[in-house]
RNA sequence: UACCCCGUGGUGUAAUUGGCAACACAGCUGGUUUUGGUCCAGCCAUUCUAGGUUCGAGUCCUAGCGGGGUAGCCA
């Protein structure tokens, strides 16, 4: 434990800058209030996990790595009527796909039988009581954000009376919100989680995992501090509106006598484009604006993955967004931008056509077909090279060619010179039209002293423009997925509606492309880029005859900015 | 209008804890390039405001302004 910094204090350069919980840790540690470091991510199993969950769990357990501590997964399952099994399992699944291994796994439940000796404990030290008011009363007791409280009519029952209502209630004798155990603290502080705090609640419903064991449930409060305390947690690290629920973290802790972690909030993550809310997350998925959990469009951990981001990419991001307790709200861009400096360097390349125009070569001699090298990464040379059949009809992608162009377009045009990437220079010298004026085939002569590799012209053009050969290609299918909303801000309150009005329409394009060859064996989760085009994986859809490719992302798009500028 | 938290470029995060405001992303310029990708270079800030303490304030104090959170028997 409290493993000492390793000894690069020669080289000030390299030091990280150390957010504000890393240096509450080092004082902690410092001060010798605790000698180690000992953390967790602590989800309900009421939903998938998305990638505001992804900062919370990369800064949990990557405390505990960096500081030589543990991290513990437990499930929070206080409240059997909004929890299943179902995602107690892809939980676990998604905290080890993003790469990261408990220490221990738990559950709130499992420590139900200590919890409610603690409660008999603090009943019998006056500092509990069995409360008749309904949750109606209990509200108007509370009082308001502004004006204290009452104290409840029972507040005064004798240790004795509370703790025979207590075991009747745990017993079964009352019904559903009948009666609470409430702690007795203070009904006029100004801090509303103070003003007797509900521990127990009754619900006759059976749970995920005690079955019919109980019918009183512990409230958040109530359990998670006591959680925390039972695991040794040193570091209790939650998101922002968790703040006033401090005191009372701290005076369960300090009431029972027990083993007192720190409580430290930081800011959860928003982001641009994007609906974070559970409650909205599962709207999308019951009303069917998407296909599932997984699909990739949905921030949650499943969806991205799917989507084909790295498990990589999304720890960089996290990384790189910091942690502090400021409200901010990431530019979605950066997500993709670390899912792209991931891909660049690991991907392999690969030719796709999109939105295919035939291209045909008039002096390439008739029925020849060429195999072209081609390198597969251009940044990593281990990556090695592949062959690609060229022959004289071609497909290339429409949009690279125009009849005609202004300057600064350097693709294909009429009369114009374009490098075939991995291929030959082609001179356009006509097109075919059919009876409505479309553009059908485009006319080209190669230069067979520009192979690529071989080139021994001399020749410079300005373009390289990607294709496939035409007999030779494979079709397959092409999910372009695009952002779910089309606004910044999907979730703020417009009077009008909801945040569905912002949907975006164009989330999802399926096109039938047309692919190199090589293309044909890859296999579910494959991640190439294709070429000028972006990243795809190939998604779980993929039969044996029909692969099927979802776009990560694009790749910056120069041209695209300059032409949007050009029609403003 | 009670209490709590937070205000540093377009967006985020730093600043040896009182000592020349740095880094990343975005944007804009240019360069390299057989991906208009990658890569490289340059440009882009009166630290919310007003006072105060100090030789010196992003940092400390006071007041104001702005943003967020909180009144579940949810977590």
């Amino acid at each position: 434990m409290n493993a000492p910094e390793p000894s690069d204090s020669a080289t000030p350069e390299k030091t990280p800058s150390k957010h504000f919980i890393r240096q509450a840790i080092d004082a902690d540690l410092a001060s010798g209030r605790f000698d180690g470091v000992a953390t967790r991510f602590p989800p309900e199993p009421n939903g998938y996990l998305h990638i505001g969950h992804a900062k919370s769990i990369c800064l949990n357990f990557g405390l505990a790595k960096d500081m030589g501590g543990t991290c513990n997964l437990r499930f929070d399952d206080t409240n059997p009527v909004k929890e299943d099994t179902e995602y107690v399992d892809s939980i676990q699944e998604d905290v080890r796909w993003l790469g990261f291994e408990w220490d221990n796994l738990h559950f709130a439940s499992d420590y139900f039988d200590q919890l409610y000796d603690w409660a008999e404990k603090l009943v019998k030290d006056g500092k509990a009581y069995v409360c008749d008011l309904n949750a109606e009363e209990t509200r108007a007791y509370r009082g308001t954000l502004t004006e204290p409280g009452k104290d409840s009519p029972h507040r005064d029952r004798t240790p004795e009376e509370n703790l025979e209502l207590l075991r009747a209630m745990k017993a079964g004798k009352f019904k559903d919100g009948e009666k609470t155990l409430r702690a007795k603290i203070d009904m006029a502080s100004p801090n509303i989680n103070l003003r007797d705090p509900v521990m127990y609640r009754i619900a006759h419903v059976p749970h995920h995992r005690t079955g019919d064991k109980w019918c009183i449930y512990p409230m958040y409060d109530w359990a998670h501090g006591q959680s925390d305390s039972l695991e040794k947690i040193t570091f209790s690290i939650c998101t922002l509106e968790f703040e006033h629920h401090r005191p009372l973290y701290n005076w369960y802790c300090e009431n029972l006598g027990i083993h007192h972690p720190r409580q430290i909030e930081f800011a959860r993550l928003n982001m641009t484009f994007t609906v974070m809310s559970k409650r909205k997350l599962l709207q999308l998925v019951k009303e069917n604006h998407v296909t599932g959990w997984d699909d990739p469009r949905m921030p949650t951990l499943v969806g991205l993955r799917r989507r084909g981001y790295t498990p990589e990419s999304i720890r960089a991001f996290c990384a790189d967004i910091g942690v502090a307790k400021f409200n901010s709200t990431i530019d979605v861009i950066r997500l993709e931008n670390s899912v792209r400096e991931h891909l660049n360097s690991v991907a392999p390349r690969r030719m796709a056509v999109l939105d295919p125009i035939k291209l045909t070569i008039t002096n390439w001699p008739e029925g020849k077909v060429e195999m072209m090298n081609a390198i597969n990464n251009p940044e990593d040379e281990s990556a090695g090279s592949r062959e690609i059949p060229f022959s004289g009809e071609l497909y290339i992608e429409t949009e690279d060619f125009r009849e005609e162009a202004p300057r600064k377009f350097f693709r294909l045009k009429k009369g114009g010179s374009v490098r075939l990437r991995s291929g030959y220079i082609v001179d356009c010298h006509d097109v075919v039209k059919d009876d409505d004026g479309n553009i059908t085939e485009v006319l080209c002569t190669y230069d067979p002293e520009t192979k690529s590799g071989e080139d021994t012209s001399g020749r410079k053009v300005k373009g390289t423009i990607h294709w496939v050969s035409r007999e030779h290609a494979k079709k397959v299918t092409v999910r372009n997925y695009d952002r779910l909303f089309k606004v910044e801000n999907p979730d703020a309150s417009s009077d009008t509606g909801s945040f569905l009005d912002h949907l975006n329409p164009d989330s999802l394009t399926t096109l039938t492309a047309h692919v190199e060859p090589a293309l044909a064996e890859a296999a579910v989760g494959d991640r190439v880029q294709f070429e000028r085009l972006g990243y795809y994986v190939v998604d779980p859809d993929s039969t044996d005859g029909e692969l099927v490719f979802n776009r990560i992302v694009p790749l910056r798009d120069t041209w695209g900015k300059i032409e949007a500028k050009g029609k403003k």
